[in-house]
Order: C-alpha cells, then structure tokens, then sequence
DNA sequence: GGATTTAGGTGATAATAGTCATCTAATTGG
DNA sequence: CCAATTAGATGACTATTATCACCTAAATCC
C-alpha cells in the first residue's frame, strides 16, 4: 500500500544505509538487490519504486556514504598537529581495520569501483577530492598546493595501509602496517610544520578551500560540479 | 580424450593465465568460470579435472600471480637509488594504471581479496611479504628492521595510489596521485641514504632475507611456511 | 598390447541474479 | 470526500551461476 512521503524519504534512506553496510561487507557483485531489501525490512520487488537499477543505487550509495566518511572528517579537522595525529590514529587503527560494516567505502570497494560505472566513478571522485581538501586543511604550508600534495599522499597512502592490513592474515604484520603507516604519516606532516615555522607565512586559512560541495541530494541523479585538479607540483 | 602430461599441465597453466587476466580485469566474482575456461580454449566442463572448486582456481591464480609480480621486482632490484626510481617510475606510470590485464593482483583485486577465503588470503599475504623483501634491498638502512619499516610504507603507498588513480574520473587528478607518490617515496628513499652516508654502515647485503619462497608448485594446495613479521619498529 | 585411467566435451542441475507485471491499500490532490 | 496516484508485496521470467554425471577417445601402466 501507499506510504507518506515522509515514510517514502525514510524508506528510501534505509534502502541506502542497508546497501552501504551490505556492500562494503559482502562486496558489491556479492550482494544482491533483495538482500539488501530484507535487510532495509522490505521485501524485493519494492525495489524499483526508489532506484531504477542497481547501477544507480551503487552510485547513490556511494555518493552517500562519501559524504559521511568526508563530514566524519571534516568536524575533526581542526589546525592542530594533535588533532592530525587523533585523525591518523583512528584511521589506522586495529578497530577501525575490523569495522568492515563502516567506514571508507573506497577502502571497502576499491578494486570495485575501478570497474564501475560513469556515475559511480563520479561520485567516488568527489569524495577522494573532498577529502583531499579536508586534509590539506591540516597541512601548514603557505602554498595551497603543496598541502594539496601532501594530502593527496596521506590519504592514498591510509586506504593502501587499511586495504592491505585488511587482507593480510599474520595479526602482528597486519598491525605493523597500520603502525609503520602511522609513523610515516605523522612525521611527515611534523616535517611539513616545522619548515613552516622557519618561513612564518600567512595565515593558514589562506590554503581553505571548498571542503564539499554536491547537491544536496543526488535523487535519482549523481552529478557534481567537476573541480579541476590543479596539476601543481610542489616537492623536493 | 586423455591428454599427455606435458599437455594437461600446459592446459592447467593455461586455465591460471586466463583466470589472472580475467579476474584482474573484470573482478573474481565478476568472472564466470565458463568465461575462464573460454578464454584458456575449452569448455567449461572440464574445469573440475583441475580444480575442485572456483575458489582453489581464486588461491592458485593468486599465488602464481604474486609469484610473477615478485619475480619482475627481484630481477629489476639492484641497490641502486637509481635503479629503486626506475621501478616506481614504472609502476607508478600511466602505462601501468591502464594496463587493467597484467599487474599486481593485490591493486587489481584488494577489495575482493578481503573477503577471500584463508588459501586465497594466505597466498595474498606471502605475496606482500615478498614484495616487501624485495624492496628492503634498496634501502639502504644498516638496521634490517628500519629497511623494512620503509619497504612496508613505500608498498601500501603504491598499492593505494595506483588503486586510486584507476578510480578516479579525472585524468588530471589521476595523474597527480601517481606524480605526488612517486615524488615522495622518491624522497623518503634519498632521505634514509644521506641518513645512511652519515653514519657509515655494514654492507647493505646484511639487510637480505628470503626474497621469496613458495613450494615450487603449489599443486592443488597452497600452503607457504607462514613468516613470522617481526614488529619492529625503527622509526624517528 | 590389453586394461585402466583420465582430459576434456556435452548436457543437466539447482541456486541466484536483476528486472518487471500485477495487485493492494492507502495517501494525496483537488 | 472522491479520484488519481503510488509504496510495497507477490510472483514470475530470463540469464547466469557453480557444480556434477556421463561419454569418449587417447595416453599411461603393467
């Protein structure tokens, strides 16, 4: 029977969430439309009132569940050093190693969303650059792209630590890469900062920027405004 | 009919190369064993004279895969820093990212891999394992524990870099990601050998270990003497 | 060289997949 | 308050899946 449209919305969010969990646990080829349905409490043919395939729903789903991981990230994104190390530390953590129900989904789905569709890749892409942006927004250069550089690197270096601690069998390797990861990672940002004292620069804030922008809700739509990703190299 | 030995372990050979493309390129379970068996020249019937499951073909494929991957670093690894900048300059090209056929299964496949079964899992991990050990040769650390703290770091950092740059959608962003990883494991590298110039060190041969070993032919069991990962942790 | 073994083809199995048609009851628009 | 709309359930349809039984012809073993 007809629901109200507040129990539609409400429907159609438990759809994504179970989804979410779902795919990042069991893959996506290895979840199927109606598991996910039971899970959301519904039965199978319901389906296609909310999402006019499963393609669309992966990249709903994942458009969604970026823009969690990136809010998630975003509220701890202070300036501090301490509040970089709490960031890393809870990323690379042994919890958060065995959370496979939450967490990144391109952690979760990497080597799927390689193979996915148009939307999908989108949507995966917006959340990698917001993140990068939330990121960069701890890295205390003056110049914009060089924090850019730096975050880009913590960030692929954390889902390749995670992913990989995730397959490997030997408990204390697995944790040795998440430590090993760790390390680096602080030491770099520490590198980063105490050259940043030498040349006292402007104001941090200069190197803000956009930290997520989608609309609002994607619908039965995933489009964001491409960002073009200025190919700047600051290094050594 | 009957085959000859030397024709039936052809065939097997065949049926594992067809597997590792196919799953490289269209995921393990986007991969039907009837399209393996296509591929390697035959029907799908005969599949069980070989394997007894789809999931042995996964483990196997896995380890003969790694075995390769392995094999194409040990052979380009000198102690060179020159001959280190070459290897990621190759697995870090754009060449590499596009070629979604050959390649290291763990970029190809993590996220499936996580959810593989211990055979398969097992198979991954000796294969990382090697992959490390391989890459503890270039640094040039006196301490063989601070060789593989870097191996460890400079393999994950690849491992999400290329992942990632085959998701995202912008060429330019993709292109960024392997540019930025190259430039600061390239760097991570040259810091440890000025640290290692220094303070003059034993002949970087102590840091050798086992660079790879599996029984020659896993047949139909994969089994590999587990390594203990030693959790040392040399680190600033 | 005859008996046995077996690689691989043919075909069938049962399970699961994504998708859609149909029915229903209730909400919503007027 | 009546009519039009529709959320969700039931059930079916077609592909595809992993797996196996059976057959055949050739290689191997004694």
């Amino acid at each position: 029977m007809k629901r109200s449209k507040a129990e539609t919305a409400q429907t159609r969010r438990r759809i994504l969430d179970a989804a979410a969990q779902a795919f990042k646990s069991n893959g996506i080829q290895g979840t199927g439309v109606a598991e996910i349905m039971a899970a959301a409490g519904l039965t199978h043919g319901g389906f296609y009132r909310h999402f006019a395939s499963k393609d669309q729903l992966v990249a709903e789903m994942c458009a969604v569940s970026m823009d969690i991981f990136v809010d998630a990230a975003g509220t701890a994104a202070g300036m501090s050093h301490e509040s970089f190390l709490e960031y890393i530390e809870h990323t690379l953590s042994a919890e958060y190693r065995d959370d496979t129900l939450g967490g990144c989904p391109l952690v979760a789905m990497g080597s799927e969303l390689v193979r996915a569709d148009a939307a999908t890749r989108r949507a995966a892409s917006q959340g990698f650059e917001d993140i990068v942006n939330v990121i960069a927004k701890w890295m205390p250069f003056e110049d914009p792209s060089a924090a850019r550089v730096d975050a880009i690197f913590t960030l692929v270096s954390m889902i390749g630590a995670v992913t990989m601690s995730r397959i490997i069998d030997n408990p204390e390797l697995s944790n040795q890469i998440l430590d090993v990861t760790k390390k680096r990672l602080a030491s770099l940002r520490a590198k980063a900062r105490s050259a940043a004292k030498q040349h006292p620069v402007s104001p941090p804030e200069s190197s803000q920027r956009r930290i997520k922008q989608r609309p609002a809700r994607p619908g039965s739509k995933i489009q964001s405004k491409r960002t073009s990703a200025k190919s700047a190299n600051a290094d050594d």
